[in-house]
DNA sequence: GTGGCATTCATACCAACGTGTGAGACAATT
DNA sequence: AATTGTCTCACACGTTGGTATGAATGCCAC
């Protein structure tokens, strides 16, 4: 679940989000002319594409921050596109990795998916075939962004409670009354209720249902 | 995601399950010694196995209802083992599976791995290889059985419910008041209340964050 | 030291929730 | 025909939740 769990909480207030920008197709091989095809056959589906002839010409260029995906080869100047689909998570770079080799075998591709590629192509693919793994990889990208950017505004939120604003937060969506919150932390129920309050407030909380999927959502990234 | 949302809401009355039944793995393959040289390194780790011939043969012997995996050679007699493994999430068959093969290409391991394969081992394979796909794929059948039996647990539950108490439920658990629930269905508030005390009765919901969680858990089982 | 923040509480009031009693209507089943 | 289940409601009572007023304490930073 990971859940959509937060649907439609925060939509009125998050709505004016650049979640609508065009999506870019980061495609980095060392092989000059598979670039300028790949370019191309992007340009011709519509797609803007940035090329890049090594790992570290990616890395030393701007970090991306809009939506799209990662087309890598796995013979890398440097580095195996392998490790670097991993170090791509390790930097918080989460766009999805399609893979495309001349030379690969079967252990490659299935280390390469279970580490989450949306597809492996060897060379040589079928424009087609590439088409329909980008097109797959933007959509999972723009699920993600929607996501992640909705949990992001309940951390915010959750960030500016105080210690025991999160306390009784925690208790109120586990379930507890008021009565037991302050008997569980030594409190009169009035400054329960007082915190309580607070945390709806600071929250964005409309109803303790709202509440209660915000703390899960919350649960959610922790883990 | 599925998330784990509903921990510990029903631990209590589900306890007493079996699920601790010992995992068994299935092994289809058309090569005799195959089978049995798999049987025996399943023993020599403590764990049961089964074997069959075919798809067919497996199809006609017991359904499987405990824990465990399927482990299963691509090309198989009358079907493709690829096929095959579509075909048992069609029969409602969820138990995680294992692809084998002797004349594998990328391609294939690819769509095995986007169908949701643990592993996809080219023949020969490493023994320790095998035993680390199999504890994988019992580890993941059991989340997937945990996660599952809760669900179904709730249900369940839901299934007692009348029309109209599902219809408060999902006004309830959407955060409305009963007042608003009222006006929206055309009825009194005492008849709310009546009716939003039955659902909490029959869910077993102890508190409305418990209601809320159950909610979510039928709406993800749902979508 | 003064302002700001977090924390605590009493009192009080109103809104919302939960449940019980008692009852009428309708439909389907036995 | 009787039963069962669903749905409906009025009335009443007690509990729980939400908020405002007013106030006290302690801490940290400027």
């Amino acid at each position: 679940m990971q859940r959509t769990t937060l649907n439609l909480l925060l939509v009125d207030r998050e709505m004016p989000q650049a979640s609508d920008q065009p999506p870019v197709v980061h495609v980095v091989d060392d092989d000059d002319s598979l670039r300028f095809g790949l370019e191309s056959l992007f340009r011709s589906v519509g797609l803007t594409a940035r090329t890049y002839g090594s790992a570290q010409e990616f890395l030393k260029a701007e970090r991306p921050t809009g939506p799209g995906c990662i087309v890598l080869d796995v013979r890398l100047p440097g580095i195996s596109g392998l490790d670097f689909q991993e170090e791509l998570s390790d930097l918080g770079i989460h766009l999805p990795v399609i893979l495309m080799t001349g030379h690969g075998d079967i252990p490659m591709s299935v280390r390469a998916m279970k580490a989450g590629a949306v597809d492996f192509l060897p060379k040589p693919f079928r424009d087609q075939d590439m088409i329909d793994a980008v097109t797959t990889a933007i959509n999972r990208d723009r699920l993600q962004r929607d996501s992640e950017s909705q949990a992001t505004a309940v951390i915010d939120r959750y960030e500016t409670l105080s210690p025991r604003e999160r306390e009784v937060m925690a208790l109120v969506t586990a379930g507890k009354m008021n009565k037991q919150i302050a008997a569980e932390l030594g409190l009169s129920e009035v400054t329960v209720k007082i915190h309580r309050g607070a945390a709806m407030r600071k929250m964005g909380a409309r109803s303790l249902a709202d509440l209660v999927r915000m703390a899960d959502a919350l649960k959610d990234r922790t883990r």
